[in-house]
DNA sequence: AGAGCGTGCGGAACCGCTTCCAGGAGTCAC
DNA sequence: GTGACTCCTGGAAGCGGTTCCGCACGCTCT
């Protein structure tokens, strides 16, 4: 293993000159920056991380705490957060912290307080009071994703609007009995309450009833509930708004296993634009959490930079893509109806 | 942040006794190595990682290097890796190395040059032979999980054995003619050709030709595939062998479509046990891939302790999950469709 | 009684890098 | 000629731990 102090020996020159030319900071000529560079290529010299930390502060990496990695938007996010912070040559490592585990407090109470990082993403991890504290005690900018806003940085979906969209492309085709698959589930996200709340606000404004289906947010679950809701034929509604794609798609499988075609006797719209939309012609409003992610990580190495940056909230508006799986209700032959293949923007 | 000075302060002693009392190697008496712990556990004291790898030459972080995250094989072994890694106090880097992209490049150059780690885990990254050079120059334990085998240590499904189970259970229900969907596509991975091999081999054994339906590894491009398949009569086979679960899944939604029930006209068996295979009652053979991940963090946590533990090969073997996507062919009334929906072992 | 050994502890070196500080050399203005 | 300034370089002091080595003490064994 070559160190700095090979490199600087086979330039001709003192460590801290070697330091400081394959650094680039302070002054260095540049035919000693150069045969100090070509000297650590030939030794194939690479700084150790550890005392360049040490020495510096600085890790050159970031945390990554979410909790599940399994999931496809958390595994999206977790790509864009990679991808941004790979241009910028930073290290990622990861910190489970499923809920409820054991795992998650040990990543909270030991993991995180080594500091094995110049700052932190928490995705989705609607942290306790206390877990917060935590967060905050560590003293390192943090960016959240889908996270409750307030004390720092957030990223998300404007829920809200999103679920508001969706009701209101069923309302504008013509359905006026809609219902809301997900939520209201044990061990549920946080957003599905949100998005249900946008959708019941919209119902409310169109002066019609909501219905809301609990499901969790999968899709079995999606399906399951659906097959519930559709197999009883006085509860059955023309529409469904889901909470995201996988239970729309849950949805739209057990209409098919029930007989009942879709767009013609059932509408489903979703939220996310998940990878298996387009094959089951999902119309959804689309978030993109790769995106997301890199929002995220941008935003932590902004701060990085200017570490007296101001706290933003960053609330992201879906976008309507209308594929098949909406429709006017069976009898209302809506204008609407025409453009339903195309992709429209808000 | 209070140092391992300050501990030592303020329990009375010298920074060594100190580092000794909390590492718990050397001799320290039980009341001094008390005093110690207390007092570090008063100030909050954290060691910096940064000084203890560097004085140590152990990170205690293990790379992962993997091309896809966002894969549900990938997900879940990444999940097991995480699960066993955090349970001995391991951080877990990750290295995201997508086939083909400037990223993978700058992955093997410099990220993993830079040792931020005791040892690697490469999940299903098939490296070119420059980058296997690579792997291995850098001088660091490494496992892989579904890799070539060779000069490291290997973790992976028994592929060939899995794809002739599969295809042994459509012959035994009294299938003859069988089609191999997934493989053999621009990009796709390796493993899907050694599944075809198996499948091959078995159709060979029986007698029977062969029949290979290219597809990419995913539901669009197994539902693709088996429309096209399915939709020409002369093709159709009564059995469909899908080289993972999620082109099985895809096959199904395809026959479907097409009006074909499964498994009365079509019987469909898939690799993974993925997630979705119980909602669609698919017949697969069951590897788990978070368990293979959590082989790999021990397997190579165990070399930590024994650098010169022999390479050892470990080829999974699959448990044959019946469900009820497959039966006997149409006009073959079959003892083996008596117990088509209970679970089975090998 | 003295050698030998296990135990407990402190001083100081060291891990490999960055950066402060001091100093030399050259240029320019007064 | 001298001071001020910029540019370049090297010595040395850290960063925060671990660990080697030496010393002191108390015990056992001959």
């Amino acid at each position: 293993m070559a160190g700095i102090a090979d490199v600087a020996r086979a330039a001709g020159v003192s460590k801290a000159t070697a330091s400081r030319a394959l650094t680039g900071s302070g002054y260095v000529s540049e035919p000693t920056k150069a045969r100090v560079q070509e000297a650590a290529a030939k030794l194939g010299y690479v700084a150790s991380t550890a005392a360049v930390s040490l020495a510096t502060g600085k890790t050159k990496n970031v945390g990554v705490v979410m909790p599940y990695v399994n999931r496809w938007f958390f595994a999206e996010v977790l790509d864009g957060i990679q991808d941004a912070l790979l241009r910028h040559g930073y290290d990622l490592t990861l910190y489970d912290a499923r809920p409820g585990t054991e795992g998650r407090v040990r990543v909270f109470d030991e993991f995180l307080a080594r500091k094995r990082f110049d700052g932190l993403i928490a995705v989705g991890l609607e942290p306790s009071d206390n877990e917060l504290d935590r967060l905050i005690a560590i003293g390192r900018p943090l960016v959240s994703v889908v996270g409750v806003s307030g004390t720092t940085s957030v990223i998300a979906l404007d829920d809200v609007n999103a679920a508001r969209r969706a009701t209101e492309h069923l309302l504008d085709l013509g359905h006026t009995n809609i219902a809301f698959v997900g939520g209201g589930v044990e061990g549920g996200a946080h957003v599905d309450g949100i998005r249900l709340e946008g959708y019941e606000a919209t119902m409310a404004d169109a002066g019609l009833p909501a219905c809301h289906v609990p499901s969790p947010a999968s899709l079995p679950g999606g399906y399951a509930a659906s097959v519930d809701l559709l197999g009883d034929v006085r509860r059955r509604p023309t529409g469904i708004v889901a909470t995201c794609d996988e239970v729309a798609i849950g949805a739209i499988i057990a209409a098919r296993r029930l007989g009942l075609p879709v767009p013609s006797s059932l509408s489903v719209v979703g939220i996310d634009n998940h990878e298996y939309a387009e094959m089951f012609s999902l119309t959804t409003l689309e978030q993109s959490p790769r995106e997301q992610g890199v929002h995220a990580a941008e935003l932590l190495l902004q701060r990085f930079r200017d570490p007296d940056a101001p706290v933003v909230e960053m609330r992201l508006q879906a976008t309507l893509i209308v594929r098949n799986s909406t429709a006017p209700p069976a009898g209302i032959p809506s204008a609407a109806a025409g453009v339903a293949t195309t992709r429209s923007v808000p």
